[in-house]
DNA sequence: GTCTTCGATGATCAGGATGCGCATGGATGT
DNA sequence: ACATCCATGCGCATCCTGATCATCGAAGAC
């Protein structure tokens, strides 16, 4: 999943940040509320994880602003600091999806977050392109009765890929989708991963799902689909 | 938007209404399948929430009804309480375009509702001229049943003439659609992809659609079209 | 009306540029 | 030690371009 934390408290972001992408998870950071917002519109993440009291432009308003938006709809956790803030905001209810209350366990941050960005995909946390499929709790991937061997890399433009089938992914998305604001200095790793996806998918096969769109990017689909 | 609710549970009802008139939405209400098909066949809603299990007439019963009517076409939001509840719909189809199972979050009940009516109005992405057909999302051109093998500039002349079709494209505004600022110093360049796409549209094919208008551009339409 | 003329366009091809697949080895974290 | 990731280099495929020659069409001369 790819998180964005937006807390001005240096130290818990860390701590927050350290645990997530220890578990796998590509996180970013904002310090204040405008810099949040601004990276929430520009970049499409699984969840965010968002304090309420922030200097500049605080939660809530965060909260409103970013439901404004006609985008894509992004999972919101709200950090409160006491008990008392969470009761007086389930009141408001601006928007946000889950709470949890300072201080808390870092695992079940991460259960909540897991939890919202499942129910955000649920009617498509099973993946289909053809006879590929892509279970996204289990995270198994299984070509007919063949299981694929993914990385953590393949898994997420296996992904994306299923997701957009039978449209196109430019390269471009494809790397924003997998790495975020901090790419490989060369697309040489994009094609490496490419290289060791299409072994994965079509390798034995006859029917390729997996194509090459010169100069634009890749699709996932049976060739003579629309 | 104006939004109808089908909904057994009166409490669930009221949470989801109270909710979305917060927002700003228009809300009607039913509590059984009978009245829900009534209303929706009456007045003209933006998305329906629809649950699946109802007394007498149930969801998926209620769908298929409702696709059979000849009217005007709304975007339906299905409410299961299980996930194998939502497998058996999976496999059944009855004509949901999005469904979510319970628990959810109320925003993201809103933002599927919005992003299935603006998908309800949302622009063509398939471009059609007589059996001439561009799919924008997989950027597949087609002639009749034969799949046209197209270049990155054949593809965006193609879309460029489709989109002014009948009208005549200007060969100054077909090399700024293609190169922009930038464009190549002869040009023979446009000449040649011309005649790529006018192999690639036109061969083998006794109706021609790409025509020159000598001195003044191309134009893409059947010939006796005007 | 017909012919002539010349600029505009079509057809074709080869060289060069670019994009991409693929194999390999080193770097990194666990 | 192992998996994973990423950079390098090579070779192939595709694409783009410019050159050249053939053809077409509009407009004026007769």
């Amino acid at each position: 999943m790819r998180i964005l934390i937006i807390e001005d408290n240096a130290d818990l972001a860390a701590n927050i940040g350290e645990f997530l992408e220890g578990r796998g998870e590509i996180v970013d950071y904002a310090g204040d509320g405008i810099s949040g917002l601004h990276l929430a519109v520009i970049n499409s993440y699984d969840a965010i994880v968002l304090d309420l009291s922030l200097p500049g432009l605080d939660g809530l308003e965060l909260c409103r602003r970013l439901r404004a938006e006609e985008s894509r709809y992004v999972p919101i956790l709200m950090l409160t600091s006491r008990d008392t803030e969470r009761d007086k905001l389930l009141g408001f209810d601006m928007g946000a999806d889950d709470y949890l209350t300072k201080p808390f366990s870092l695992p079940e941050l991460l259960a909540r977050l897991r939890a919202m960005a499942r129910r955000a995909h649920a009617p498509q946390s099973l993946l289909q392109v053809a006879d590929l499929e892509l279970n996204l709790r289990t995270l198994i991937a299984r070509r007919g009765e063949r299981r694929l061997e993914l990385s953590p890399i393949g898994r997420r433009m296996l992904e994306k890929l299923m997701r957009a089938s039978p449209a196109v992914v430019s390269r471009a998305d494809m790397v924003n989708a997998i790495w975020g604001d901090d790419p490989p200095d060369s697309d040489a790793a994009l094609r490496t991963h490419i290289h060791a996806l299409r072994a994965a998918v079509d390798q034995n096969n006859p029917v390729k799902l997996l194509h090459t769109m010169h100069g634009i990017g890749y699709r996932l689909a049976v060739d003579d689909a629309i």
